[in-house]
DNA sequence: GTCTATAACTCGATAGAC
DNA sequence: GTCTATCGAGTTATAGAC
């Protein structure tokens, strides 16, 4: 089972391709032509390396993920001061969303769409610790570290100012008449300035 | 030109079915066919009160924000206080989200296929002022009634925290198990406590 | 105004030549 | 492996009777 390089690098074009396609128009809004298109080949090619639209579909999604997931559950689960552990969680989640600007919008989607497959397949043995976050924060409102707040307010809050700018990146720029390098600036400063907004929040 | 009383049903019911399907499952996702279903007539009635799709998709659309961005607009050009006005402002803005759950979703997608096209016709005479509130928050750090903070973060921040958790419900279900319910509380709890967690981060 | 029937079209998928 | 050509399902949109 040897692949040539014309193998390996066509199979690489598409799912390339079908990364790009798929995050800009979503799931039904991609069509296979698009795809192919991007991808320099045509339809039946697509369709000789990916048997069908979901296959490829899961095959791109899955794939960000799955580095993704662990590296933030690294951080929630580490024993890092609990200041310190936000901090590192908000820069870790924006270094994946300034690299990945699409994908929010493209997941909440599927998960809007049809949730309990979606769901299943992609988190089933990859989800995000939340839980272990609530149970801390609920231990440092008990220390009286911070002041008391219910962890999934504060859980919402900071996964809102993480992941809404991208979401909301052409509403904000249409309200705003910010450029798209002023607003790559900013997602750049949120990486201080989200915790800082929250710390001075929350502590006492 | 008078309408009759059938006339006038008729298309209400389509514009409420419409507004439904679309707002579920999306422009691209939603059929002619599940919209007539839901409005108990058939396909061909649908396309004698909106020619095509895309009409009627416009139609439903900007049905919701004529009447919620004015509103918007009084509290941020109102007088008040400006810690007020932003209890003000998320409660307005939280009111309307748990009245639309869907449209944010719904909104930010059409937004982020077609950024011009769409803009322009929903918001080109309907525009929430947010240039009006941007000087009002320079204008308190100078005062020094708040900490220095950039106008466009705490504006991110605000609209961030009031509109994700409608856009990632799903998915913060799905991570943290609480019930439909217990979301629902939530949401009104938000009303207070996103405000609260501003003003917290933000006083002097 | 409302319906049935169907035209016109889009798109995913396959057949089959090279 | 890669292509052209085409099928067939599903959808929007229209024609035309009532």
């Amino acid at each position: 089972m040897v692949k040539t390089v014309a193998d390996t690098s066509a199979r690489d074009k598409i799912l390339e391709a079908a990364r790009k396609i798929f995050l800009e128009k979503g799931m039904d809004g991609a069509r296979m032509q698009d795809i192919a298109l991007e991808a320099g080949i045509n339809k039946a090619l697509l369709h000789y390396y990916f048997t069908s639209k979901d296959v490829l579909f899961e095959q791109v999604f899955s794939e960000a993920f799955i580095r993704f997931i662990p590296r933030l559950n690294r951080v929630i689960e580490s024993d890092t001061p609990f200041f310190k552990k936000i901090e590192i969680f908000c820069e870790e989640y924006l270094n994946f969303l300034i690299a990945n600007p699409y994908m929010p919008l493209f997941i909440l989607n599927e998960l809007n769409r049809q949730p309990d497959e979606f769901l299943k397949r992609i988190w089933s043995h990859q989800k995000p610790n939340l839980k272990s976050l609530f149970i801390q924060i609920e231990e440092e409102v008990k220390a009286e570290t911070i002041r008391p707040i219910h962890p999934a307010h504060l859980v919402m809050n900071l996964m809102s100012m993480c992941i809404f700018p991208f979401i909301g990146k052409p509403m904000l720029q249409f309200l705003t008449k910010i450029s798209d390098k002023e607003f790559a600036v900013l997602m750049e400063q949120r990486k201080k300035e989200v915790p800082a907004f929250i710390i001075q929040s929350i502590k006492r």
